[in-house]
RNA sequence: GGGCGAUUAGCUCAGUUGGUUAGAGCAUCUCGUUUACACCGAGAGGGUCGGGGGUUCGAGUCCCUCAUCGCCCACCA
């Protein structure tokens, strides 16, 4: 048989994802014989491309599923993605604007989803792609998507639903208004960011002011323009109060402060008194004014406005009086609301100003800022302005300043929903991994705000509301008996709402259950209009576990499926999706949707930011893939994914020209073409846009980090070729365990332990720590022990048959193991370990599966187990060391062979007798003699072993560097020295021996006194050395 | 401002309830290729565990405090 020298990862996994799917190893379906395991993936936005955070999401998941489904359990992974609203349209509109300089409205409403339409086909079909070259064992039959059809009935029950319970409402409210995207956005799409700006202090005109009173009142602002949506001027309705309290805090701080911000506090204490004494006469005048209901005149659009007494107006900031916008302002609006103010829009949807704003309409926000504020100084309105840098709040998705503005939106009505999601937590129905997580999700709902559902998008699940505003009460009334009269809302279709506006007409609202275009034009033939409105991506996201599995139908998979056993995803969702989950599946459902959540760490770049893809610092798993392989990567981020740190990694480009790796930086990482370092050549990147750099081979972004697992990979791919060419004359009749060599059992008690850790950890969501026992497991005790030892009996026809046994079953038991982290390099060797060995197991050997991923997970044989065996072998790798170690420091040839003389006791004998020509093999040694009576020779140099009672004697016949020999010697003895040192000191402790537990003082007792052994070994010999150097 | 987390070898990270001499991979240095694997093997050097206090017989581990960094939430007329 000819296995080639390195695992071709490609051509393996191109075959292997056909294999599985043609056997139909992915699909899961409703098996009353089989427990039910499964798992939905958190859909990936069909936005772009997936980058390695999602690779490390999806290979936790994968793992887990693989490892159940080896388990017995009935393992449903359901893929998808989500359309993922607003992201996906601001995509698909810059690049309608960047390549064709239109907007939506050129195109219209059906043409642009048509458009997106497009799009999400091309990057579902690229993520899906991505997630199957992975190796991920998803469901791909059941493969859906936020929008499509099963979704969209889910969607329009769920709001039915909240609708005819009224948990949804619509109200006007100030919403983030991206003026760019001409959308609402939410406060989870908005971002901070720092600008330069002005604070420009103002001041408003008293109307008929009295004697003594101020004949103006100075406001200060960052947004002037703003002024023409004032409906009030604010003060403070008790200023004295305000000040005693601050002086009382300020107090309590200084009392509390530490010398070094004692300086500090005073100064924060004296400003506010010296501001008290200059402020409070003429706050409190204004706040006089304010209960006598007096105004000022705004200027430009001539408006009274009232001056109105509110705690919002802290009398330490500003001028102490602050201007009220509450259409544009969200502190402002609950003014507004408290004062019974007046709202006014300024501003057009586009961000213009509108009518309300008189002359200034139609001018941008900049330009109206401009000119207000130069009119004002022409009046001689306008006092200080000041630098100033000012945060504004910006939207996330088209990079433009959020306007806060006030509109139409629906709501869901959060308390009860969002009190039954705390409640599952808090009880433990749902549990989260790691614990710290529920803290941030319980405080989160904990606010109970409602949750703004409307999008003013074009893409999305259109609310399946239609209204009629401006009726009389009769038209209401009449309009609701017809509703009422349809024959849908005989089969519970149809919910039916009516409101009272301000101006006392109605609005009817009716909300339909089912797309049903009868229903629908039946309504639309009332003269009802559907809203324009798209519901929040969330929406469907959060119905996504059980409207994957049917939902509202009563489906088998639902029963079977429903609820899911474990969410595995990233921390920055855990409000916005996971918590809607829960209360999602409770309200629909009636039942948790998954009983576990793991919050898995998050990957950073090599400068610890977080990867995107429009910082340039993402990495295309497909890069990594190709470069490195499926189980490199899979391995590689599965041995990061610890429980508290995000895994930061660097991130270089490969020159495709010399193959060279060029570290990323935040200078290189955007630009369309980068030179190599190394030969010059340049190469494309992912922000290639002209013809030219398209043209040039395209540098793929990857990371070291991957290399210790690929090498991982192709170790264990060369230890199973090796031993797999070992296997000529392989028969399978039963082993019986206990007559088996020391070896032999050595290597059984380690695959029963380790097969018991590796369980535990994924169990546990301890994915690094998996793939660390597995690592060290599978190189240091399958390759370079057992492997090794195992060679002069494989050689031996004589005695080959029981070591091909034990390396069949070992190397069977192993793959299955690290199937659900590296499925493709473990699939392959079982594949040609089937060829050469159908039959394989010890007491009652069986033929195997045909796929490695398919068969049974290893259960850890508790008889295998043997400690005794386990400890000797610790020690005769340490003998083996020990002999490597005083080769390497006198640079003795690899085919010397060195005599050496193991003085030990009976107990350590036993061991090494029989595996005296292995450790004659290992170390390169020949044993002149071993147990407790061998003797030093000559001329000696003894090796004493920490923590064991073993002293190794080498013939110093043999060496060449006596001076090598004495500073090792002279450095062990150090060593030794300190640690007598330490421990005596330990032990002369009164307080120790008496207080520590008594194993805990025996044992360094013992510790002592074996290291006193070896200090006199060491000693003695020392002093020969030195005798013979001398000679 | 509130919350959460981090700080351990040159780099990236482990270190389970406090208990022998704090580990790994990469990088560095030395030696080695008729050997399953040079994507390999053998060995070496490298850490006052961010600073300071405390609890304890004993602290990388628990408590307090300071510093630095990151993330989340809130707010800034």
């Amino acid at each position: 048989m000819t296995i080639p020298i390195r695992f071709e990862h490609a051509e393996a996994a191109f075959e292997l994802i056909q294999a599985w799917d043609e056997a139909g190893c992915n699909h899961a379906s409703v098996n009353p014989n089989k427990k039910p395991f499964s798992i939905v993936i958190p859909p990936p936005n069909v936005t772009g491309a997936l980058h390695l955070g999602h690779g490390l999401n999806n290979t936790l998941q994968d793992i887990v599923v693989r490892t159940k489904r080896m388990q017995g359990f009935e393992a449903l992974w359901m893929p998808g993605t989500d359309h993922a609203g607003i992201a996906t349209q601001a995509v698909v509109e810059r690049r309608l604007k960047e390549q064709e300089n239109k907007t939506r409205h050129d195109l219209g409403r059906e043409a642009l989803v048509e458009r997106i339409w497009a799009w999400k086909d091309q990057y579902e079909a690229r993520i899906l792609s991505q997630l199957k070259r992975m190796g991920c064992s998803c469901d791909w039959e059941r493969t859906r998507f936020t929008l499509d059809p099963m979704c969209a009935a889910a969607v329009r029950a769920t709001f039915f639903d909240l609708f005819g319970k009224s948990l949804i409402y619509r109200g006007k409210r100030l919403v983030n208004w991206d003026t760019f995207l001409q959308t609402a956005v939410s406060d989870d799409e908005v971002n901070s960011v720092t600008k330069k700006g002005h604070f420009y202090h103002l001041y408003y005109n008293v109307i008929d002011p009295k004697p003594g009173e101020p004949t103006r009142i100075e406001i200060a602002t960052t947004r002037p323009e703003t002024m023409l949506g004032d409906t009030a001027v604010a003060v403070h309705p008790d200023p004295a109060a305000a000040f005693a309290k601050l002086e009382a805090d300020a107090k309590t701080k200084l009392a509390a402060a530490t010398e070094k911000e004692k300086i500090a506090c005073q100064g924060d204490l004296d400003a506010i008194i010296k501001r008290r004494d200059e402020m409070l006469p003429s706050l409190e005048q204004l706040r006089d004014m304010a209960q006598d209901g007096r105004k000022v005149m705004l200027p430009f659009v001539d408006r009274p406005i009232p001056i109105v007494a509110d705690e919002w107006a802290k009398p330490e900031m500003g001028s102490g009086c602050v201007k009220i916008t509450p259409a544009h302002d969200p502190n402002d609006y609950e003014v507004g609301k408290r004062c019974s103010l007046p709202m006014i829009n300024i501003l057009n949807p586009d961000g213009t100003i509108n009518s309300e704003g008189g002359k200034f309409q139609g001018l941008t926000i900049p330009q109206a800022r401009k000119r207000v504020v130069e009119e004002l100084d022409t009046l001689g309105l306008l006092g200080d302005v000041e630098d100033r840098d000012i945060e504004l709040p910006h939207s996330d998705r088209s990079k433009t300043p959020i306007e806060p503005y006030l509109a139409d939106q629906w709501f869901v009505k959060m308390d009860t929903l969002a009190q039954s999601a705390m409640d599952a937590v808090t009880d433990d129905r749902v549990k989260i991994f790691p614990e710290r997580y529920r803290k941030g999700y319980l405080d989160w709902l904990g606010e109970k705000r409602d949750w703004p559902v409307s999008r003013q998008l074009w893409w999305g699940h259109r609310i399946p509301i239609w209204s009629l505003h401006g009726l009389s009460s009769d038209a209401a009334t009449d309009l609701v008996t017809r509703l009422e009269l349809l024959p849908a809302n005989q089969e519970n279709e149809v919910a039916i709402q009516v409101e009272t506006a301000e101006d006392a007409t109605q609005s009817v609202m009716v909300c339909l259950r089912s797309e049903n275009e009868t229903i629908e034009s039946e309504v639309e033939a009332m003269g009802l209009v559907r809203d324009e409105d798209v519901l929040d991506t969330w929406f469907s996201s959060a119905l996504w576990p059980h409207s994957t599995l049917g939902w509202p139908e009563n489906t088998a998979e639902l029963e079977y499926f429903y609820p899911t056993s474990t969410l595995i995803t990233s921390r920055d969702i855990i409000t916005l999706w996971v918590a809607r989950m829960v209360l999602m599946g409770l309200n629909n459902v009636g039942k948790i949707p998954f009983s576990e959540v793991f919050i898995h760490p998050k990957i950073l770049d090599g400068q610890g930011e977080t990867m995107s893809k429009s910082k340039g610092n993402g990495v295309d798993p497909i890069d990594v893939i190709d470069k490195f392989g499926p189980d490199a990567m899979r391995f590689g981020l599965a041995r990061l994914a610890t429980e508290t740190q995000d895994v930061r990694m660097p991130v270089q480009y490969e020159c495709p020209s010399c193959e060279k790796l060029i570290d990323q930086t935040p200078k290189n990482r955007s630009l369309p073409r980068v030179d190599c370092q190394h030969c010059g050549k340049p190469f494309s990147t992912q922000w290639a846009e002209s013809d030219d750099d398209k043209a040039l081979p395209k540098g793929a972004v990857v990371s070291e980090r991957f290399e210790t697992a690929r090498n991982f990979v192709n170790k264990l791919w060369n230890a199973a070729r090796f031993s797999l060419d070992k296997f000529d004359g392989y028969t399978s009749e039963p082993v019986d365990v206990a007559s088996l060599p020391l070896e032999d059992r050595w290597l059984l008690s380690r695959l029963s332990t380790v097969t018991k850790q590796v369980t535990q950890a994924i169990e546990s969501y301890q994915f690094a720590e998996a793939s660390r026992v597995l690592y060290e497991f599978t190189w240091d005790e399958f390759c370079s022990f057992y492997v090794e030892i195992a060679k002069p009996r494989l050689d031996d026809e004589a005695h080959r048959a029981i070591p091909q046994r034990v390396l069949a079953h070992s190397l069977d038991t192993l793959l299955r193991l690290l199937h659900p982290i590296m499925p493709f390099v473990t699939e392959s060797i079982w594949g040609h370990l089937g060829d050469v060995a159908p039959v394989r197991g010890l007491a009652s050997p069986l033929p195997a599966g045909k796929f490695v991923m398919t068969s049974d997970w290893p259960v850890s044989d508790a008889l295998h187990y043997d400690a005794t065996i386990e400890r000797q072998f610790a020690e005769f790798q340490e003998v083996v060391g020990a002999i490597r170690r005083i080769r390497a420091s006198q640079n003795i040839a690899p085919r010397e062979t060195l005599p050496v003389a193991i003085h030990c006791n009976d107990s350590s004998l036993q061991l090494l007798a029989p595996m005296q020509s292995y450790l004659e093999a290992l170390a390169g040694a020949e044993v002149i003699a071993i147990g407790p009576a061998a003797a030093p020779f000559a001329t000696d140099a003894p090796l004493a072993i920490p923590s064991i009672d073993i002293t190794v004697h080498v013939d110093l016949e043999k060496f060449i560097d006596f001076g090598a020999e004495q500073a090792r010697l002279e450095k062990l003895e150090g060593q030794i020295v300190k640690q007598i040192t330490t421990k005596e000191q330990k032990l002369n402790n009164e307080s120790f021996v008496s207080r520590a537990p008594a194993d805990v003082v025996d044992k360094e007792r013992e510790s002592l006194a074996e290291l006193k052994q070896q200090l006199r070994t060491v000693q003695t010999d020392l002093q020969k050395l030195k005798a013979v150097t001398k000679k």
